[in-house]
DNA sequence: ATCCAGTGTCATGGA
DNA sequence: AATCCATGACACTGG
């Protein structure tokens, strides 16, 4: 079922792109934006970093795609994201996908005129004229019977953008709103799943009732003609583009669309879009991207690829290209698809990741939003202001973030390109990279270094002065560097915090934690830790055998290792946990506010005194408050004993277990049996004593789990900052290394003047440098051949003039 | 009153 | 089949 969906999905959107690409505005952005958990984790695999995890509730991945909003979990699972993709990002160029949507946009605004048969951006005018296009009886059915499912499946959800930018057009979005019964099966249940999913985030169902009623409504009702207006506003601002218009139209673009996301829709729509240029980009274009393949390359690969890249090995991606769109522009086209395909996903991931991270409410709101907008009082008012703020919030950050600059340098030159075809998207980026390269560009860029490195190399090619056509390979490697060094302003800001801390934090959790649990700090893998847990677990089980006083780190059971008089090692895993656990989320999220939070439900509480059984506990090193966790179940204050021993310690004592909940738990199987033969125990007590022992191993079980979960997500915070350390050291290695070759080109400069100043033929003129150029062989000869002869036959070795010693 | 992190417990599935 | 373990989900608790 799910490789079905996926390859209809993959389908869909394939389709879509293929239209895009022809110039039909298919708006599949709210589609994919809808779809992306599902998507994402279709094609991208399962979303858990904890690949122990098993997916065993259908319902998980039904319901709310994996995890419930409420969900502990979900920091962390957005937090795991969010750090698997800076892994994943190591080796890309660190471009905030919010950069990339005010580029977007901004180009948007700027192309209006110009790119009219440009599907992405959409724009009014282009939506209208496409819209208009489609409308034609004739246009339409192709449409539908091409792209029918794409078309149909974004127009429930966000038809607003693209089908309502003209009103008399109503009645064709009518006709494509009965288009509905054109969608699938798949479709529908795609959306009641958003829908469900939206209940779940705390929307009522009654808000999609209501928007169904008002859609239908909408949908009996004639249109006004203020709607167009109001659908080029809305999405001229969900474009991020023009704010202050939009609200007055608003209701009516509200109605329908908001049911399905409009925000994400909005920034997917140009995240999409952004997808789809990156994918034209990667079609063969001009001298920019063809790199030749000089000697350097390899080097500058291994600077790019220091992690485990998934982009196969790039050497040069072009600045901006690279976070998404594997360069080689000679690579088979069909891997590159995937490839592309699969950066693509990343990227609308990450996006979703901004979105979801930033609350889920943001969808939530999308789907208040259409009862808010749909709200007959204020139509705009309610909704709008909130979802538009989440809106802009995010496309005005990045907006003010890339665009200004990014934009405005570019149109001039690549307007033509940018009419032209596809390839608009892709100039803008490399032009991009490019200017912000440009510094180093001109240091470089006067001093070609690869005219001295290649030639001898390659023996042959034109160089000294020439090469102005060919890339500097170069030159494009500090634009890479470049790009990475802004990347490498964050990494210094967080490696101040992260790499001391971190290791600060391990060293302490080492420390403190008794057990040996902690060894799975290794930052080695996350497997070690696995065995770390599983040890800690067995040495708390195998603690029963030395012992039955519980060298159990768990001291929920306080009372029974209280009893026993040797908590000590109680004491010591369970602060250290609990240390842990606060120790790392600040670590984690470099979240200093949450420094305050320290839950401290410690369990190896102050038992001693309390504990008439067991008065003896002397030393509990319980440090902290007692927590009584029955006070809701129990009766109030009973006693202390029974206010701080465990729901189970009181079962137990009401049931007369003749032993303790500690031996109860920790003893292996044959002790236990034998323990509880020995003793002649009534049904109950049996039952009450196996539930004990059950709950008290999945008590420590949950405990090592949550440990684990913690662990792998150190481990790979831990692993993202070795990685960006790395990189950072590597670029500085790349720095040096053409700091270096400069140096060495000026030498061989000087040589060479020194070489042809003393040069003369056989008639004792001299050599003119301008004319004659100096070919290194490899077997360290020096020859001096015509430069005319270099770029004649680059291939051959030239027939030497003369083989001079000098060197 | 609400939110949130920590914790215990249950259900489930794998070993 | 029994047991243990791992883990998601849920409820409770206290800050």
């Amino acid at each position: 079922m799910l490789y079905l969906k996926k390859y209809f999905t993959e389908g869909l959107i394939q389709f879509t792109i293929l239209l895009s690409l022809i110039g039909v505005r298919v708006d599949v952005d709210s589609y994919l934006s809808n779809q992306l958990p599902p998507l994402r984790e279709i094609i991208l695999g399962p979303s858990s970093a904890y690949t122990q995890t098993q997916f065993h509730n259908l319902r998980n991945t039904l319901d709310g795609y994996g995890i419930h909003p409420k969900s502990v979990d979900l920091d962390q699972f957005f937090t795991t994201r969010r750090l698997l993709n800076q892994v994943r990002q190591l080796d890309r160029l660190s471009v905030p996908s919010t950069e990339l949507n005010a580029w977007l946009v901004h180009r948007d605004q700027e192309t209006v005129v110009s790119a009219a048969s440009q599907s992405s951006p959409s724009i009014t005018l282009d939506n209208g004229a496409g819209l208009e296009d489609l409308s034609s009886p004739d246009a339409t059915p192709a449409m539908r019977g091409g792209g029918g499912a794409p078309e149909s499946t974004y127009n429930p959800n966000a038809a607003d953008s693209s089908l309502g930018a003209v009103a008399p057009e109503h009645s064709q979005e009518q006709g494509t709103r009965d288009g509905n019964d054109d969608l699938t099966k798949e479709d529908i249940d795609l959306i009641d799943i958003l829908w469900r999913q939206d209940i779940d985030l705390g929307a009522g169902r009654e808000v999609f009732n209501y928007s169904n009623r008002q859609k239908d409504s909408e949908e009996e009702k004639p249109r006004p003609e203020e709607s167009k207006e109001g659908r080029e506003a809305q999405e001229s601002w969900r474009n991020g583009v023009n704010l202050q218009e939009a609200p007055p139209v608003d209701g009516e673009t509200g109605e329908s669309i908001p049911e399905q996301l409009p925000p994400c829709g909005s920034q997917t729509s140009l995240s999409f879009q952004e997808c789809l240029r990156l994918l034209e980009a990667t079609f063969p274009f001009g001298e920019e991207s063809e790199f030749p393949t000089p000697v350097v390359a390899p080097e500058i690969g291994t600077a790019n690829e220091e992690a485990p890249s998934t982009s196969q090995g790039l050497p040069l991606a072009p600045p901006l290209a690279p976070p998404l769109a594997p360069p080689p522009p000679h690579a088979e086209p069909q891997l590159d698809l995937e490839q592309q395909w699969q950066d693509i996903m990343a990227i609308m991931e990450l996006q979703a990741m901004e979105v979801n991270s930033n609350s889920v409410d943001t969808s939530s709101s999308s789907s208040s939003s259409p009862e808010g907008a749909a709200s007959e009082s204020t139509p705009m008012g309610t909704f709008e202001p909130s979802t538009r703020s989440t809106l802009i919030n995010q496309d005005v950050s990045l907006h003010q973030a890339s665009l200004p600059s990014c934009s405005q340098d570019f149109p001039p030159l690549f307007t033509p390109q940018l009419d032209a075809t596809s390839s608009a998207p892709r100039p803008t980026m490399l032009r991009l990279s490019s200017s912000n390269s440009s510094n180093i560009n001109s240091s470089f860029g006067a001093t070609n270094l690869t005219g001295l490195f290649l030639p001898p190399l390659i023996n042959g090619t034109n160089n000294v002065t020439s090469t102005p056509v060919l890339p500097d390979p170069f030159s494009t490697l500090l634009e890479d560097s470049m790009l990475d060094e802004i990347s490498l302003l964050d990494l210094a800001m967080e490696e101040g915090f992260s790499q001391a801390q971190t290791s600060q934090l391990e060293d302490e959790l080492d420390s403190d934690s008794g057990l040996s649990l902690d060894s799975s700090h290794s930052p080695a893998s996350p497997s070690s830790s696995e065995t770390s847990c599983s040890s800690a677990a067995s040495s708390s089980s195998t603690s029963a055998t030395f012992s039955e006083e519980g060298a159990v780190g768990y001291s929920t059971d306080s009372e029974a290792a209280a009893v026993e008089t040797d908590e000590g090692a109680v004491g010591g895993y369970q602060p250290g946990y609990s240390k842990l656990c606060r120790m790392s989320y600040q670590e984690f999220q470099g979240l200093p506010q949450l420094d305050n939070i320290s839950h401290n439900h410690t369990y190896n509480l102050p038992l001693s005194s309390p504990f008439s059984d067991h008065p003896e506990l002397p030393f509990s090193t319980g440090k902290k408050t007692v927590r009584d966790k029955q006070s809701s179940k129990l009766q109030p204050p009973q006693d202390l004993l029974d206010k701080q021993s465990s729901r189970d310690e009181r079962r137990a004592r009401a049931m007369k277990i003749p032993f303790s909940n500690e031996k109860i738990i920790n003893l292996p199987v044959e002790e236990f049996n034998e323990l509880i033969a020995k003793h002649h125990l009534s049904e109950a007590q049996l039952a009450l004593i196996r539930d004990i022992r059950r709950r008290g191993k999945n008590k420590m079980a949950a405990q090592n789990c949550r440990k684990r979960k913690l662990d792998t997500i150190l481990n790979l915070e831990q692993g993202v900052h070795d990685l960006r350390r790395d990189k950072a050291r590597l670029q500085k290695e790349q720095m040096e290394c053409v700091s270096s070759i400069r140096q060495m080109k000026q030498k061989m400069q000087s040589l060479s003047q020194v070489v042809f100043a003393q040069l003369r033929d056989e008639e004792g003129r001299p050599y003119p440098p301008s004319e004659y150029s100096l070919q290194y062989g490899a077997d360290g000869s020096v020859l001096i051949m015509p430069r005319s002869m270099a770029t004649a036959q680059p291939s051959r070795k030239p027939e030497k003039k003369q083989k001079d010693k000098k060197k």
